[in-house]
DNA sequence: TTGGTTATTGACCGATTGGACAGTAAGTCA
DNA sequence: TGACTTACTGTCCAATCGGTCAATAACCAA
C-alpha cells in the first residue's frame, strides 16, 4: 500500500460517497451535491477533485471493477488445477456483499451508460477481457480451443446475466443458486468432484 | 386487427418514435422534444397524448415487449413437442432485427429504470414471469419440477445475459452463436436431435 | 512572519427540460 | 350554420444541474 497523500484519500472518500448514491438513484439521479452531502462536504469540493461528472463516474467504475477483480484475484491465487480457477472466477463473481440488489442497480446504471460513454466503454472492455482470459485459463488446458471460447461466453454471458436477474427482481436469486447455476453450466466433465 | 382510430394511430407513432430515440439516445437523453421531432410533430403532442414521460417510456416499453412476444409465440405455434417449444423460445428471443445493439441499448436502458419506476417494474416482471411460463412448459414434461425451475433460470439468466453483452459489445455476438450456445446449454438429453 | 500552495465553501450562471397553458385550426354532429 | 370536441402549436415557467469563479481558510515551507 502505497502512501497516500490527503487528496488521495479525499477522492478515495468522494468515490466511496459517489458509489452509495449510485446505488440508491442511478446515474442520472446521483447529482453532484447528492454526492457531496453524501460525503459531508460541498458540492464545489466535488469538481475540485474530479474535472466532471462523468471523470468522477469513470472513476467509480475502476474502481468497483477493482474490488471484484480482487476478490477473484485472492480465490485464483489458492487454486491450484484448472478445476478449481474456474471455480474460482465462479465464486468471486457471486460473493455475497457484491452480488446484492443494490450494487446490481450501480452496475446496471453504469452499464446503460456505456454505449453513449467512451471512457466508461473502455473500462467495460477490461472487464469482459479480463472475465474472459480468467474462464480461459481453467478451460483451454480441458477443451479444444474453438470449445472452450464458446463456454467461456456461455459462462460469462450467464454470470451477467443473473446479475441482471438480480438487479431486475431482488431476491428472485441467491449467491448460492447463482453460483450452483453457473457450476452446473460448466458440465459434469469440467467441476471438480465436491 | 380492431378498428383504430386517429388518436390511436397517432399515438402508434409517437411511440415507435420515441422507441427510435431511445435506441440512440437512452432514456435520459430521451427528451420530449426529440420524440417530437422523430415524429414530425411538436413537444406539446406528445403530453396531449400522454399524460408524461414516464407514461411514454411505460407504453414503449409495453409496445417493446409485446413485439418480442409475439415473436415467441408465432414460433411456440408451430412447437409441437416440449423440445420445440424450448427451441422456439429460444430462437424468438434471438431473432436478428431485434437481437441488434440499438434495441439492446433501449432494453438496457429501460431496464436501468426499472429499480426506480414502478411501473417498468410492473412490466419487467410480466416479461420474466412470461418467460419462465414459456420455458416451463418445454421442460416440465422433461425433467423433475425441481430441475425444470433451475434450468429455467439457467435459461433466461443466458438469454439475458447475451442481450447484455450485445449491447455492451455490439459485435461480440451474433444471433447463430447466441442460439447455439443457449441450444448447448439446455443440454443433450433436452435439446431435439438435428 | 510571510508568501505561496492547497482545501473548501457558497454564490452564481447558462442551459436544459418536463410540464402547463392559452390559443388556433380542423373536423363532427345537430 | 353553429356549438362542441379533438388535434395541434408555440410560448412560457419553475426547477434542476453541471460547471465556473471569487473569496476565504488551512497548511506548509523558508
Amino acid at each position: 500500500m502505497a502512501l497516500r497523500s490527503i487528496s488521495d484519500i479525499r477522492r478515495q472518500e468522494l468515490r466511496s460517497a459517489a458509489f452509495r448514491v449510485l446505488q440508491r438513484e442511478g446515474v442520472h439521479g446521483t447529482t453532484l451535491e447528492k454526492v457531496a452531502a453524501e460525503a459531508g462536504a460541498s458540492k464545489g469540493i466535488v469538481l475540485h477533485y474530479f474535472r466532471s461528472k462523468a471523470e468522477l463516474f469513470e472513476q467509480v467504475m475502476r474502481e468497483a471493477n477493482m474490488v471484484l477483480r480482487q476478490r477473484v484475484n485472492a480465490r485464483l491465487a489458492k487454486a491450484t488445477t484448472p478445476q478449481e480457477r474456474l471455480v474460482a472466477v465462479i465464486e468471486g463473481n457471486f460473493e455475497p456483499d457484491m452480488f446484492a440488489p443494490p450494487v446490481c442497480h450501480a452496475w446496471l446504471s453504469l452499464c446503460e451508460q456505456v454505449p453513449r460513454d467512451l471512457a466508461l466503454a473502455r473500462v467495460q472492455r477490461v472487464i469482459h477481457a479480463r472475465m474472459h482470459s480468467n474462464l480461459m485459463s481453467g478451460l483451454r488446458p480441458l477443451l479444444p480451443d474453438s470449445e472452450a471460447k464458446l463456454k467461456a461466453l456461455q459462462i460469462s454471458a450467464l454470470i451477467d446475466g443473473l446479475w441482471l436477474r438480480l438487479g431486475l427482481s431482488p431476491g428472485s436469486v441467491t449467491p448460492e443458486q447463482a453460483i450452483a447455476v453457473t457450476l452446473r453450466t460448466l458440465g459434469p466433465e469440467l467441476s471438480p468432484r465436491s
